[in-house]
DNA sequence: AACGAATGGTGCGCTTTCCGACCATTACAT
DNA sequence: ATGTAATGGTCGGAAAGCGCACCATTCGTT
Protein backbone atom coordinates (compact mmCIF):
# COMPACT_ATOMS: atom_id res chain seq x y z
CA UNK A 1 0.00 0.00 0.00
CA UNK A 2 0.70 3.84 -0.34
CA UNK A 3 3.17 4.72 2.05
CA UNK A 4 3.08 8.83 2.60
CA UNK A 5 6.07 9.35 4.65
CA UNK A 6 7.64 9.62 8.38
CA UNK A 7 7.62 13.45 8.06
CA UNK A 8 4.33 14.39 9.27
CA UNK A 9 2.35 12.45 11.62
CA UNK A 10 -1.18 12.26 9.56
CA UNK A 11 -2.38 8.61 8.29
CA UNK A 12 -2.51 7.28 5.05
CA UNK A 13 -5.03 9.79 3.13
CA UNK A 14 -6.81 9.67 0.32
CA UNK A 15 -3.88 9.23 -2.47
CA UNK A 16 -5.69 6.94 -4.07
CA UNK A 17 -8.92 9.05 -4.50
CA UNK A 18 -6.58 11.40 -6.83
CA UNK A 19 -4.67 8.35 -8.54
CA UNK A 20 -7.47 7.76 -10.93
CA UNK A 21 -7.49 8.03 -15.10
CA UNK A 22 -7.97 11.43 -16.32
CA UNK A 23 -9.42 11.22 -19.45
CA UNK A 24 -12.23 8.46 -19.90
CA UNK A 25 -10.60 6.61 -22.32
CA UNK A 26 -9.38 7.42 -25.82
CA UNK A 27 -10.02 10.45 -27.94
CA UNK A 28 -12.33 9.10 -29.74
CA UNK A 29 -15.11 8.02 -27.45
CA UNK A 30 -13.90 11.70 -25.69
CA UNK A 31 -14.82 12.94 -28.36
CA UNK A 32 -18.38 11.21 -28.85
CA UNK A 33 -19.08 12.35 -25.53
CA UNK A 34 -18.43 15.36 -26.07
CA UNK A 35 -20.94 16.09 -29.36
CA UNK A 36 -23.29 13.80 -27.46
CA UNK A 37 -23.41 16.41 -24.43
CA UNK A 38 -24.29 19.15 -26.88
CA UNK A 39 -26.93 17.44 -29.09
CA UNK A 40 -28.65 15.56 -25.51
CA UNK A 41 -28.23 18.79 -23.78
CA UNK A 42 -30.04 21.11 -26.30
CA UNK A 43 -27.11 22.99 -27.10
CA UNK A 44 -27.41 22.36 -30.82
CA UNK A 45 -31.16 21.41 -31.67
CA UNK A 46 -32.58 19.40 -33.67
CA UNK A 47 -32.61 20.29 -37.04
CA UNK A 48 -28.91 22.23 -36.32
CA UNK A 49 -26.13 22.57 -37.77
CA UNK A 50 -22.03 21.08 -36.22
CA UNK A 51 -19.23 23.31 -37.25
CA UNK A 52 -17.50 22.55 -40.07
CA UNK A 53 -15.12 19.21 -39.44
CA UNK A 54 -12.10 21.56 -39.83
CA UNK A 55 -13.08 23.96 -37.41
CA UNK A 56 -14.19 21.67 -35.06
CA UNK A 57 -11.91 19.43 -34.81
CA UNK A 58 -9.88 22.19 -34.17
CA UNK A 59 -12.26 23.36 -31.19
CA UNK A 60 -11.50 20.04 -29.48
CA UNK A 61 -8.30 19.65 -30.21
CA UNK A 62 -8.13 16.17 -31.96
CA UNK A 63 -7.40 15.57 -35.84
CA UNK A 64 -9.65 15.59 -38.14
CA UNK A 65 -9.78 11.43 -38.18
CA UNK A 66 -10.36 11.19 -34.82
CA UNK A 67 -13.67 13.95 -34.89
CA UNK A 68 -14.85 12.05 -38.24
CA UNK A 69 -14.85 8.46 -36.63
CA UNK A 70 -17.11 10.24 -33.70
CA UNK A 71 -19.34 11.85 -36.31
CA UNK A 72 -19.58 8.36 -38.25
CA UNK A 73 -20.35 6.94 -34.95
CA UNK A 74 -22.86 9.22 -34.09
CA UNK A 75 -24.30 8.88 -37.84
CA UNK A 76 -24.34 5.67 -37.09
CA UNK A 77 -26.39 5.91 -34.13
CA UNK A 78 -28.72 8.26 -35.86
CA UNK A 79 -27.99 11.59 -33.94
CA UNK A 80 -26.69 13.01 -37.05
CA UNK A 81 -26.54 13.28 -41.16
CA UNK A 82 -23.70 14.64 -43.37
CA UNK A 83 -24.73 16.47 -46.20
CA UNK A 84 -21.47 17.25 -48.24
CA UNK A 85 -21.01 19.84 -51.05
CA UNK A 86 -20.98 23.83 -50.27
CA UNK A 87 -23.36 25.28 -47.51
CA UNK A 88 -23.56 21.54 -46.49
CA UNK A 89 -22.56 19.90 -43.08
CA UNK A 90 -23.28 18.10 -40.17
CA UNK A 91 -26.62 18.18 -38.90
CA UNK A 92 -28.72 16.94 -35.92
CA UNK A 93 -31.52 14.90 -36.89
CA UNK A 94 -34.81 16.14 -36.58
CA UNK A 95 -36.37 13.28 -33.66
CA UNK A 96 -33.05 12.21 -31.59
CA UNK A 97 -33.28 8.39 -30.98
CA UNK A 98 -34.38 7.28 -27.60
CA UNK A 99 -32.29 5.02 -25.05
CA UNK A 100 -29.26 5.83 -23.19
CA UNK A 101 -25.85 5.33 -25.49
CA UNK A 102 -22.68 4.54 -24.42
CA UNK A 103 -19.43 3.35 -26.77
CA UNK A 104 -18.61 -0.15 -27.85
CA UNK A 105 -15.68 -1.68 -29.36
CA UNK A 106 -17.29 -1.75 -33.55
CA UNK A 107 -17.51 -5.78 -34.69
CA UNK A 108 -15.97 -5.21 -38.00
CA UNK A 109 -13.58 -2.39 -39.65
CA UNK A 110 -12.29 -0.87 -36.46
CA UNK A 111 -14.99 1.81 -36.01
CA UNK A 112 -17.56 1.72 -33.16
CA UNK A 113 -21.42 2.01 -32.49
CA UNK A 114 -23.72 3.05 -29.83
CA UNK A 115 -25.09 0.28 -27.77
CA UNK A 116 -27.44 0.50 -24.20
CA UNK A 117 -25.62 1.23 -20.79
CA UNK A 118 -25.47 -1.67 -18.50
CA UNK A 119 -26.16 -0.53 -14.99
CA UNK A 120 -25.68 2.06 -12.50
CA UNK A 121 -24.92 1.42 -8.49
CA UNK A 122 -26.14 2.62 -5.62
CA UNK A 123 -23.25 4.92 -4.70
CA UNK A 124 -22.80 6.26 -8.61
CA UNK A 125 -26.18 7.68 -7.68
CA UNK A 126 -25.04 9.52 -4.51
CA UNK A 127 -22.40 10.38 -6.19
CA UNK A 128 -24.00 12.21 -9.27
CA UNK A 129 -27.07 13.64 -6.81
CA UNK A 130 -24.22 15.17 -4.09
CA UNK A 131 -22.37 16.58 -7.20
CA UNK A 132 -25.00 17.66 -8.85
CA UNK A 133 -26.66 19.29 -5.70
CA UNK A 134 -23.13 20.99 -5.17
CA UNK A 135 -22.97 22.29 -8.46
CA UNK A 136 -26.35 24.02 -9.37
CA UNK A 137 -27.11 24.90 -6.15
CA UNK A 138 -23.57 27.19 -6.14
CA UNK A 139 -24.17 28.14 -9.28
CA UNK A 140 -27.69 29.74 -8.71
CA UNK A 141 -25.94 31.57 -6.05
CA UNK A 142 -22.86 32.86 -8.04
CA UNK A 143 -25.29 33.96 -11.06
CA UNK A 144 -27.49 36.22 -8.46
CA UNK A 145 -24.30 37.40 -7.46
CA UNK A 146 -23.14 39.13 -10.37
CA UNK A 147 -24.24 41.68 -12.02
CA UNK A 148 -25.82 41.10 -15.52
CA UNK A 149 -26.35 42.77 -18.47
CA UNK A 150 -29.46 43.75 -20.31
CA UNK A 151 -28.68 40.73 -22.92
CA UNK A 152 -28.25 38.09 -20.42
CA UNK A 153 -31.23 39.08 -18.78
CA UNK A 154 -33.21 39.03 -22.00
CA UNK A 155 -31.46 35.68 -22.66
CA UNK A 156 -32.43 33.45 -19.16
CA UNK A 157 -36.08 34.92 -19.46
CA UNK A 158 -35.94 33.49 -22.72
CA UNK A 159 -34.79 30.04 -21.85
CA UNK A 160 -37.41 30.52 -18.97
CA UNK A 161 -40.32 30.89 -21.08
CA UNK A 162 -39.40 28.51 -23.51
CA UNK A 163 -38.52 25.62 -20.98
CA UNK A 164 -42.36 26.92 -20.11
CA UNK A 165 -43.49 26.43 -23.47
CA UNK A 166 -41.82 23.00 -24.99
CA UNK A 167 -43.72 20.00 -25.28
CA UNK A 168 -42.93 17.26 -22.91
CA UNK A 169 -40.72 15.53 -25.24
CA UNK A 170 -38.88 18.58 -25.10
CA UNK A 171 -38.41 19.13 -21.54
CA UNK A 172 -35.50 17.49 -20.88
CA UNK A 173 -33.40 19.41 -23.40
CA UNK A 174 -35.00 22.70 -22.58
CA UNK A 175 -34.53 22.24 -19.09
CA UNK A 176 -30.95 21.28 -19.71
CA UNK A 177 -30.46 24.18 -21.73
CA UNK A 178 -32.13 26.73 -18.90
CA UNK A 179 -29.63 24.94 -16.57
CA UNK A 180 -26.72 25.41 -18.87
CA UNK A 181 -27.53 29.12 -19.24
CA UNK A 182 -27.32 29.58 -15.86
CA UNK A 183 -24.27 28.26 -15.70
CA UNK A 184 -22.79 30.29 -17.84
CA UNK A 185 -23.64 33.45 -16.56
CA UNK A 186 -21.34 32.78 -13.37
CA UNK A 187 -18.58 34.02 -15.74
CA UNK A 188 -16.49 31.09 -14.68
CA UNK A 189 -15.98 29.54 -17.69
CA UNK A 190 -14.84 26.25 -16.02
CA UNK A 191 -17.89 25.81 -14.18
CA UNK A 192 -20.29 24.95 -17.39
CA UNK A 193 -18.23 21.67 -18.28
CA UNK A 194 -18.54 20.62 -15.26
CA UNK A 195 -22.29 21.42 -14.89
CA UNK A 196 -22.79 20.14 -18.70
CA UNK A 197 -20.98 16.93 -17.41
CA UNK A 198 -23.17 16.18 -13.91
CA UNK A 199 -26.23 16.89 -16.34
CA UNK A 200 -25.45 14.47 -18.69
CA UNK A 201 -24.90 11.92 -15.95
CA UNK A 202 -28.28 13.34 -13.98
CA UNK A 203 -29.99 12.94 -17.44
CA UNK A 204 -29.27 9.22 -17.73
CA UNK A 205 -30.77 8.22 -14.61
CA UNK A 206 -33.72 10.58 -15.28
CA UNK A 207 -34.40 8.19 -18.55
CA UNK A 208 -34.88 5.45 -16.54
CA UNK A 209 -37.76 6.40 -14.37
CA UNK A 210 -41.23 7.13 -15.94
CA UNK A 211 -41.94 11.22 -16.82
CA UNK A 212 -45.09 12.02 -14.82
CA UNK A 213 -46.75 15.66 -16.19
CA UNK A 214 -47.52 17.15 -12.74
CA UNK A 215 -43.63 17.47 -12.16
CA UNK A 216 -42.82 19.37 -15.51
CA UNK A 217 -45.46 21.63 -13.94
CA UNK A 218 -44.09 21.68 -10.45
CA UNK A 219 -40.90 22.40 -12.23
CA UNK A 220 -41.37 25.07 -14.64
CA UNK A 221 -42.72 26.83 -11.16
CA UNK A 222 -39.70 26.41 -9.46
CA UNK A 223 -37.64 27.60 -12.66
CA UNK A 224 -39.78 30.45 -12.20
CA UNK A 225 -38.38 31.31 -8.86
CA UNK A 226 -35.14 30.63 -9.75
CA UNK A 227 -34.97 33.14 -12.44
CA UNK A 228 -36.62 35.45 -10.37
CA UNK A 229 -34.18 35.44 -7.61
CA UNK A 230 -31.52 35.81 -9.92
CA UNK A 231 -32.74 38.88 -11.85
CA UNK A 232 -33.23 40.45 -8.53
CA UNK A 233 -29.92 39.82 -7.11
CA UNK A 234 -30.88 37.70 -3.92
CA UNK A 235 -28.23 34.99 -4.01
CA UNK A 236 -29.60 33.04 -0.79
CA UNK A 237 -33.45 33.13 -2.44
CA UNK A 238 -31.75 31.86 -5.87
CA UNK A 239 -29.76 29.27 -3.90
CA UNK A 240 -32.76 27.90 -1.54
CA UNK A 241 -35.31 27.86 -4.70
CA UNK A 242 -32.23 25.76 -6.75
CA UNK A 243 -32.09 23.77 -3.77
CA UNK A 244 -35.78 22.50 -3.21
CA UNK A 245 -35.89 22.02 -7.79
CA UNK A 246 -33.06 19.82 -7.06
CA UNK A 247 -34.70 18.15 -4.19
CA UNK A 248 -37.64 17.48 -5.88
CA UNK A 249 -35.84 15.10 -8.65
CA UNK A 250 -33.74 14.16 -5.67
CA UNK A 251 -36.17 12.66 -4.17
CA UNK A 252 -37.72 10.84 -7.13
CA UNK A 253 -34.51 9.16 -8.17
CA UNK A 254 -33.28 7.73 -4.99
CA UNK A 255 -37.43 6.59 -5.01
CA UNK A 256 -37.45 4.76 -8.42
CA UNK A 257 -33.80 3.61 -8.08
CA UNK A 258 -32.48 3.88 -4.44
CA UNK B 1 -21.02 30.36 -36.90
CA UNK B 2 -22.97 27.66 -34.96
CA UNK B 3 -26.44 27.56 -35.65
CA UNK B 4 -28.74 25.74 -33.34
CA UNK B 5 -31.47 24.93 -35.72
CA UNK B 6 -34.96 26.17 -36.20
CA UNK B 7 -37.13 23.76 -34.14
CA UNK B 8 -37.31 26.26 -31.11
CA UNK B 9 -37.29 29.98 -31.03
CA UNK B 10 -34.15 30.35 -28.68
CA UNK B 11 -30.97 31.83 -29.98
CA UNK B 12 -27.56 30.11 -30.38
CA UNK B 13 -26.10 29.10 -26.85
CA UNK B 14 -23.44 28.11 -25.44
CA UNK B 15 -22.36 25.79 -27.46
CA UNK B 16 -18.73 26.98 -27.79
CA UNK B 17 -18.49 26.76 -23.90
CA UNK B 18 -18.74 22.25 -24.35
CA UNK B 19 -16.90 22.32 -27.59
CA UNK B 20 -13.60 22.42 -25.75
CA UNK B 21 -10.42 20.63 -25.42
CA UNK B 22 -11.08 17.93 -22.88
CA UNK B 23 -7.83 16.41 -21.91
CA UNK B 24 -5.16 19.72 -21.32
CA UNK B 25 -2.68 18.06 -23.77
CA UNK B 26 -1.27 14.10 -24.00
CA UNK B 27 -1.17 11.40 -21.28
CA UNK B 28 2.46 11.83 -20.57
CA UNK B 29 2.10 15.57 -19.14
CA UNK B 30 -1.38 14.74 -18.13
CA UNK B 31 0.36 11.97 -16.50
CA UNK B 32 3.13 14.33 -14.80
CA UNK B 33 0.14 16.71 -13.82
CA UNK B 34 -1.84 14.00 -11.13
CA UNK B 35 1.52 13.15 -9.93
CA UNK B 36 2.01 16.68 -9.40
CA UNK B 37 -1.12 16.94 -7.61
CA UNK B 38 -0.13 14.50 -4.91
CA UNK B 39 2.56 15.78 -4.18
CA UNK B 40 2.15 19.14 -4.18
CA UNK B 41 -1.23 18.91 -2.25
CA UNK B 42 0.45 16.88 0.26
CA UNK B 43 -1.56 13.74 -0.39
CA UNK B 44 2.33 11.75 -0.39
CA UNK B 45 4.13 14.16 2.24
CA UNK B 46 8.15 14.17 1.88
CA UNK B 47 9.41 10.77 2.38
CA UNK B 48 6.42 9.01 1.48
CA UNK B 49 6.31 6.26 -1.53
CA UNK B 50 4.72 6.29 -4.46
CA UNK B 51 2.82 2.96 -5.75
CA UNK B 52 4.99 0.40 -7.65
CA UNK B 53 5.46 1.65 -11.27
CA UNK B 54 2.95 -1.42 -12.45
CA UNK B 55 0.24 -0.55 -10.19
CA UNK B 56 0.34 2.98 -10.67
CA UNK B 57 0.20 3.04 -14.35
CA UNK B 58 -2.85 0.64 -13.79
CA UNK B 59 -4.32 2.90 -11.78
CA UNK B 60 -3.38 6.24 -13.99
CA UNK B 61 -4.54 4.36 -17.11
CA UNK B 62 -1.74 5.31 -19.20
CA UNK B 63 1.70 2.56 -20.05
CA UNK B 64 4.32 2.08 -18.21
CA UNK B 65 6.36 3.66 -20.39
CA UNK B 66 4.34 6.75 -20.59
CA UNK B 67 4.60 6.76 -16.53
CA UNK B 68 8.31 6.18 -16.48
CA UNK B 69 8.41 9.51 -18.56
CA UNK B 70 6.31 11.46 -16.15
CA UNK B 71 8.15 10.08 -13.45
CA UNK B 72 11.96 10.89 -15.10
CA UNK B 73 10.75 14.42 -15.55
CA UNK B 74 9.34 14.82 -12.03
CA UNK B 75 13.30 13.02 -10.60
CA UNK B 76 14.89 15.83 -13.59
CA UNK B 77 12.68 18.45 -11.45
CA UNK B 78 13.69 17.21 -8.20
CA UNK B 79 10.61 15.86 -6.83
CA UNK B 80 11.32 12.58 -6.43
CA UNK B 81 13.70 9.72 -6.69
CA UNK B 82 13.88 6.05 -7.42
CA UNK B 83 15.76 2.98 -6.16
CA UNK B 84 15.19 -0.02 -7.70
CA UNK B 85 15.75 -3.53 -5.71
CA UNK B 86 13.13 -5.40 -2.85
CA UNK B 87 11.45 -3.15 -1.22
CA UNK B 88 12.91 -0.28 -3.54
CA UNK B 89 10.52 2.33 -5.24
CA UNK B 90 9.92 5.96 -6.11
CA UNK B 91 9.86 8.53 -3.21
CA UNK B 92 9.36 12.14 -2.60
CA UNK B 93 12.19 13.67 -1.62
CA UNK B 94 12.39 15.39 1.99
CA UNK B 95 12.62 19.24 0.83
CA UNK B 96 10.41 19.99 -2.28
CA UNK B 97 11.56 22.53 -5.16
CA UNK B 98 10.08 26.11 -4.81
CA UNK B 99 8.53 27.52 -7.98
CA UNK B 100 5.48 26.94 -10.10
CA UNK B 101 6.23 24.23 -12.90
CA UNK B 102 4.71 23.24 -15.93
CA UNK B 103 5.82 21.28 -18.96
CA UNK B 104 7.81 22.29 -21.77
CA UNK B 105 9.32 20.04 -24.51
CA UNK B 106 12.60 18.88 -23.85
CA UNK B 107 15.36 20.15 -26.11
CA UNK B 108 16.07 16.44 -26.72
CA UNK B 109 16.01 13.21 -26.81
CA UNK B 110 12.08 13.59 -26.68
CA UNK B 111 11.67 13.87 -22.75
CA UNK B 112 10.66 17.11 -20.89
CA UNK B 113 11.62 19.38 -17.81
CA UNK B 114 9.66 21.51 -15.67
CA UNK B 115 9.92 25.07 -16.36
CA UNK B 116 8.38 28.03 -14.70
CA UNK B 117 4.80 29.44 -15.74
CA UNK B 118 4.19 32.65 -17.81
CA UNK B 119 1.87 34.41 -17.04
CA UNK B 120 -1.64 34.01 -15.39
CA UNK B 121 -5.29 36.52 -16.53
CA UNK B 122 -7.51 38.35 -14.30
CA UNK B 123 -10.36 36.24 -16.06
CA UNK B 124 -8.27 33.16 -15.16
CA UNK B 125 -7.80 34.41 -11.69
CA UNK B 126 -11.64 35.23 -11.59
CA UNK B 127 -12.96 31.78 -12.91
CA UNK B 128 -10.73 30.03 -10.43
CA UNK B 129 -12.06 31.54 -7.37
CA UNK B 130 -15.28 31.92 -8.15
CA UNK B 131 -15.14 27.78 -9.11
CA UNK B 132 -13.34 27.44 -5.81
CA UNK B 133 -16.12 29.18 -3.58
CA UNK B 134 -18.89 27.10 -4.98
CA UNK B 135 -17.33 24.11 -4.69
CA UNK B 136 -15.40 24.70 -1.24
CA UNK B 137 -18.33 26.07 0.21
CA UNK B 138 -20.41 23.37 -1.07
CA UNK B 139 -18.30 20.47 -0.12
CA UNK B 140 -18.34 22.20 3.54
CA UNK B 141 -21.96 22.07 3.46
CA UNK B 142 -22.65 18.29 2.22
CA UNK B 143 -19.82 17.48 4.55
CA UNK B 144 -21.63 18.45 7.43
CA UNK B 145 -24.92 17.13 6.43
CA UNK B 146 -23.84 13.35 5.79
CA UNK B 147 -23.19 10.84 9.35
CA UNK B 148 -19.27 10.03 10.12
CA UNK B 149 -18.01 7.57 11.09
CA UNK B 150 -15.76 7.88 14.68
CA UNK B 151 -12.39 7.29 12.60
CA UNK B 152 -13.66 9.44 10.11
CA UNK B 153 -13.90 12.48 12.69
CA UNK B 154 -10.74 11.42 14.13
CA UNK B 155 -9.07 12.14 10.54
CA UNK B 156 -10.42 15.52 10.80
CA UNK B 157 -9.81 16.38 13.60
CA UNK B 158 -6.18 15.11 13.33
CA UNK B 159 -5.67 16.74 10.04
CA UNK B 160 -6.87 19.91 11.51
CA UNK B 161 -3.79 19.84 14.61
CA UNK B 162 -1.44 19.07 11.99
CA UNK B 163 -2.39 21.85 10.26
CA UNK B 164 -2.12 24.31 13.43
CA UNK B 165 0.95 22.57 14.34
CA UNK B 166 3.14 22.73 11.02
CA UNK B 167 5.68 24.92 10.18
CA UNK B 168 5.37 28.02 7.61
CA UNK B 169 6.75 26.13 5.28
CA UNK B 170 4.36 23.15 5.67
CA UNK B 171 1.37 25.22 6.07
CA UNK B 172 0.30 25.02 2.41
CA UNK B 173 0.43 21.34 2.33
CA UNK B 174 -1.16 20.21 5.14
CA UNK B 175 -3.73 22.99 4.29
CA UNK B 176 -4.54 21.65 1.40
CA UNK B 177 -4.80 18.07 3.09
CA UNK B 178 -7.46 19.14 5.39
CA UNK B 179 -9.57 20.88 2.82
CA UNK B 180 -9.31 17.64 0.24
CA UNK B 181 -10.07 15.24 3.52
CA UNK B 182 -13.37 17.27 4.00
CA UNK B 183 -13.77 16.75 0.04
CA UNK B 184 -13.48 12.90 0.95
CA UNK B 185 -15.77 13.02 4.03
CA UNK B 186 -18.43 14.23 1.70
CA UNK B 187 -18.97 10.99 -0.06
CA UNK B 188 -18.58 11.40 -3.80
CA UNK B 189 -15.69 10.43 -5.37
CA UNK B 190 -16.16 12.79 -8.20
CA UNK B 191 -16.23 15.56 -6.31
CA UNK B 192 -12.14 14.85 -4.60
CA UNK B 193 -10.27 15.41 -7.99
CA UNK B 194 -12.76 18.55 -9.25
CA UNK B 195 -11.44 20.22 -5.80
CA UNK B 196 -7.94 18.98 -5.84
CA UNK B 197 -7.86 20.42 -9.29
CA UNK B 198 -9.10 23.60 -8.26
CA UNK B 199 -6.76 23.74 -5.42
CA UNK B 200 -3.82 23.25 -7.67
CA UNK B 201 -5.04 26.07 -9.73
CA UNK B 202 -5.40 28.30 -6.04
CA UNK B 203 -2.05 27.41 -4.80
CA UNK B 204 -0.84 28.00 -7.83
CA UNK B 205 -2.11 32.05 -7.43
CA UNK B 206 -0.66 32.25 -3.79
CA UNK B 207 2.49 31.36 -4.62
CA UNK B 208 2.93 34.23 -6.62
CA UNK B 209 2.30 36.64 -3.62
CA UNK B 210 3.82 36.81 -0.15
CA UNK B 211 2.60 34.37 3.16
CA UNK B 212 2.06 36.22 6.25
CA UNK B 213 2.36 34.70 9.46
CA UNK B 214 -0.61 36.41 10.62
CA UNK B 215 -2.66 35.18 8.19
CA UNK B 216 -2.01 31.49 8.68
CA UNK B 217 -3.07 32.60 12.67
CA UNK B 218 -6.00 33.52 11.32
CA UNK B 219 -6.72 30.94 8.84
CA UNK B 220 -6.03 28.22 11.70
CA UNK B 221 -8.99 29.54 13.78
CA UNK B 222 -11.01 29.50 10.80
CA UNK B 223 -9.99 26.04 10.28
CA UNK B 224 -11.10 25.39 13.58
CA UNK B 225 -14.95 26.81 12.68
CA UNK B 226 -15.21 24.82 10.15
CA UNK B 227 -13.93 21.47 11.62
CA UNK B 228 -16.81 21.92 14.38
CA UNK B 229 -19.17 22.63 12.63
CA UNK B 230 -18.35 20.11 10.12
CA UNK B 231 -18.63 17.66 13.53
CA UNK B 232 -21.54 19.13 15.09
CA UNK B 233 -23.60 18.36 11.96
CA UNK B 234 -24.15 22.31 11.20
CA UNK B 235 -24.53 22.80 7.52
CA UNK B 236 -25.18 26.39 6.94
CA UNK B 237 -22.61 27.32 9.93
CA UNK B 238 -20.13 24.89 8.04
CA UNK B 239 -20.33 27.08 4.80
CA UNK B 240 -20.58 30.22 6.35
CA UNK B 241 -17.49 29.53 7.91
CA UNK B 242 -15.56 27.59 4.76
CA UNK B 243 -17.08 31.16 2.76
CA UNK B 244 -15.26 33.63 4.89
CA UNK B 245 -12.22 31.04 4.99
CA UNK B 246 -12.17 31.46 1.14
CA UNK B 247 -13.18 35.03 1.20
CA UNK B 248 -9.96 35.76 3.01
CA UNK B 249 -7.51 34.56 0.81
CA UNK B 250 -9.57 35.34 -2.29
CA UNK B 251 -9.39 39.56 -0.94
CA UNK B 252 -5.61 38.70 -0.69
CA UNK B 253 -4.78 37.48 -4.16
CA UNK B 254 -7.57 40.12 -5.84
CA UNK B 255 -5.62 42.56 -3.83
CA UNK B 256 -2.17 41.62 -5.26
CA UNK B 257 -3.07 40.43 -8.32
CA UNK B 258 -6.03 42.09 -9.61
C1' DA C 1 -23.30 27.24 -68.85
C1' DA C 2 -19.06 28.05 -66.44
C1' DC C 3 -16.68 29.28 -62.32
C1' DG C 4 -15.47 29.56 -57.40
C1' DA C 5 -16.07 28.68 -52.64
C1' DA C 6 -17.24 25.86 -48.81
C1' DT C 7 -17.82 21.39 -47.30
C1' DG C 8 -17.42 16.31 -46.56
C1' DG C 9 -14.41 12.12 -48.16
C1' DT C 10 -9.82 9.70 -48.62
C1' DG C 11 -5.03 8.42 -48.38
C1' DC C 12 -0.20 8.68 -46.45
C1' DG C 13 3.65 9.31 -43.35
C1' DC C 14 5.07 10.59 -38.77
C1' DT C 15 4.85 10.70 -33.64
C1' DT C 16 2.96 9.19 -29.44
C1' DT C 17 1.19 5.74 -26.74
C1' DC C 18 0.38 1.06 -25.53
C1' DC C 19 1.51 -3.73 -24.51
C1' DG C 20 4.24 -7.55 -23.39
C1' DA C 21 8.42 -9.68 -22.41
C1' DC C 22 12.78 -9.72 -20.46
C1' DC C 23 16.99 -7.87 -17.79
C1' DA C 24 19.35 -5.82 -13.47
C1' DT C 25 19.35 -4.78 -8.81
C1' DT C 26 18.36 -4.95 -4.10
C1' DA C 27 16.80 -6.58 0.63
C1' DC C 28 14.87 -9.91 3.26
C1' DA C 29 14.37 -15.03 4.36
C1' DT C 30 16.47 -19.41 4.74
C1' DA D 1 26.23 -17.95 1.30
C1' DT D 2 22.23 -18.83 -1.29
C1' DG D 3 17.62 -18.13 -2.88
C1' DT D 4 13.63 -15.55 -3.78
C1' DA D 5 10.49 -11.93 -4.37
C1' DA D 6 9.61 -7.22 -5.46
C1' DT D 7 11.12 -3.46 -7.76
C1' DG D 8 13.08 -0.22 -11.39
C1' DG D 9 15.29 -0.35 -16.28
C1' DT D 10 15.26 -1.61 -21.31
C1' DC D 11 13.75 -3.19 -25.81
C1' DG D 12 10.68 -4.15 -29.99
C1' DG D 13 6.46 -4.53 -32.28
C1' DA D 14 1.49 -2.98 -32.67
C1' DA D 15 -2.02 0.39 -32.46
C1' DA D 16 -3.91 4.99 -32.05
C1' DG D 17 -3.80 9.61 -33.06
C1' DC D 18 -2.13 13.55 -35.68
C1' DG D 19 -1.10 16.67 -39.58
C1' DC D 20 -1.17 17.49 -44.23
C1' DA D 21 -2.35 17.27 -48.96
C1' DC D 22 -5.57 16.21 -52.21
C1' DC D 23 -10.18 14.49 -54.25
C1' DA D 24 -15.43 14.81 -54.86
C1' DT D 25 -19.65 17.18 -54.37
C1' DT D 26 -22.85 20.81 -54.05
C1' DC D 27 -24.32 25.34 -53.95
C1' DG D 28 -24.36 30.40 -55.19
C1' DT D 29 -22.64 33.72 -58.40
C1' DT D 30 -21.46 35.44 -62.80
Amino acid sequence: MTDTGGTDAAGDLSADLLLRPGKVVNAFEETVQRLLQTIRLGLIGPGGRLPAERELASMLSVSRDTLRDAIGALADAGYVVSRRGRYGGTFVVDELPTGTPVMRAGSAGGSAVLVERPAVTPAEIEDTLVLRSILEVGAARQAATGELSGIERERLWQALEDCSAGSAEDYRRLDSRLHLLIAELVGSPSLVPLIADVRMRTNELLDRIPLIAANIVHSNEQHEDIVKAILRGHPDAAAQAMEEHIAGSEALLRGFLG
